[in-house]
DNA sequence: GCAATACTTAGAAAAATATCTAAATATCTA
DNA sequence: TAGATATTTAGATATTTTTCTAAGTATTGC
């Protein structure tokens, strides 16, 4: 996991929403876009940062482009952010 | 929590090393600030942040000011990002 | 092939953030 | 009280990030 990306890519509130909206499952671009009030192509750097982040993933469906997340780096994250602060009950800790 | 605040706070690489150099207990302004190459004003700044999303509290001792985490903010942030991703295995889900 | 649709890339402007120097505040000790 | 140490605050500058407009690429359907 590129914790650097990935922390950058969740720090920006538009960008946890995008994240929030495909809870439901994947999405067009387009789709996601309804949502926010922003022009096309900011919301393509959003998604380029959250790909960067390795958060979401993408797949071409004729002229759409589908969008849908990748769960395992946010077992990461959650995971790493348990390790970093000190197990209070337990022993545990890397 | 105060989501915003506590992801701005971790999208920091100065910062989550602070963090981490607090697991291991309190340490003064003075002894977080060894290990970087940055001026205390600087490190102060980022102090602020880390207070204000209340991950880190503070406590005078004579001219030395005290930091220790608040593992508090870290459990609710992990529960949050365990949230936000759609349960594979599980039901659950808010 | 051409026009329409969906999305991204490039480049610029605006806003937010990190860092610095200088000065201020708090506490200790002589 | 004066001087030294620890840390923060203020104000300026440099860097990064967000957003926009304009132009480019990919795909569909006539």
């Amino acid at each position: 996991m590129k914790q650097q990306e990935v922390f950058k890519a969740m720090a920006d509130p538009t960008r946890r929403a995008i994240l929030k909206r495909l809870q439901g499952g994947s999405l067009t671009a387009g789709e996601i876009g309804e949502a926010f009030d922003i022009t096309p192509a900011s919301l393509s750097h959003h998604f380029a940062v959250l790909k960067h982040a390795d958060l979401v993933r993408t797949e071409r469906r004729g002229q759409y482009i589908v969008y849908s997340l990748n769960s395992t780096v946010f077992e990461d994250l959650a995971r790493m952010l348990m390790d970093l602060f000190p197990a209070k009950g337990k022993a545990g800790g890397k």
